[in-house]
DNA sequence: ACAGGTGTAATCGTTGAGGTTACCTAATAA
DNA sequence: TTATTAGGTAACCTCAACGATTACACCTGT
């Protein structure tokens, strides 16, 4: 299974936006810390605004900020406001319908398939926006001691 | 997210040769049954012949089989076996080393992908080949019923 | 009015996956 | 032994998706 790198920069971009703590960032700013281009952020900023985790902005000293705190964020929320709905791949092609097999594999799939990713939305939702600030304090406390 | 659909026809494939119960089956008949190229299921065999799930023979009158029965193959084998082991994509440019967040949230994000990812996989492997295997056949009723 | 920023369309390049052909190799049947 | 059959594998094509980039219209605070 691969993700797009969605889920990754929403994460990223959420962290700068609480590590701000309300100011209004704007998208230049979050592009330069992930090392991408404003657009491609104005893109996850505008999922992220219908899944009312940001609030954005427009005109002369605009920018975007959280909605809600860091500890009410979750990151099956980002998730879900960030990726594609169909997680799960079936072929292209349909299977043979004269095969026993190909004829009804596909929706017995799908109920393993969602089956799957509730699970998986049930573990990051476990994990608040709160939570991945500390673990990244935390690592960066890390790499101060082996620097120093 | 999405994956590709190398599961879903690994699946198929499975599943098929457990209805064949042994018997030896060409790739030639099971790229038929997942309307797909020989060569396509002949390099998912490969990966589930690593993973031990089936056993091919060479020469004339070869094919593969089943190398357990299918209430001892469940889908998180299959899903492994299959899939790449990056689930989750982190973006292909390196972070803003200057941001203090992007300098430090990359490891943490892979311990939350982890975590999901190990949740995922744990309920896939509640379900069974032949719990699959049972599910088509009662899809299948369904269907006959609909029709008469 | 203007400067600074978002919204959005259009386009490009890359990447990965499935699809296809072709050919070598192995094993069985004759 | 030889012919036949089928898997292993390389080479290549096509296509879709995604990130990157440019360009421009529109909004808004100063």
């Amino acid at each position: 299974m691969r993700t797009s790198c969605r889920f990754a920069m929403a994460v990223h971009v959420l962290a700068v936006l609480a590590y701000k703590e309300g100011d209004r960032v704007t998208s230049a700013f979050l592009a330069n810390s992930v090392n991408t281009n404003p657009v491609i952020i104005r893109r996850l900023l505008l999922s992220l605004q219908k899944a009312r985790l940001v609030e954005t902005c427009k005109g002369a000293g605009a920018g975007s900020r959280l909605s809600r705190s860091p500890q009410r964020i979750n990151m099956a929320e980002v998730y879900r406001s960030v990726e594609a709905v169909e997680s799960f791949a079936t072929p292209a092609r349909k299977p043979n319908a004269a095969c026993p097999v190909g004829h009804c594999i596909k929706e017995t799939l799908g109920r393993v398939f969602e089956s799957a990713q509730t699970a998986m939305e049930r573990d990051l939702a476990k994990t608040t926006l709160a939570d991945v600030m500390k673990a990244v304090q935390a690592s960066c406390d890390c790499g101060k001691k082996r620097d120093s």
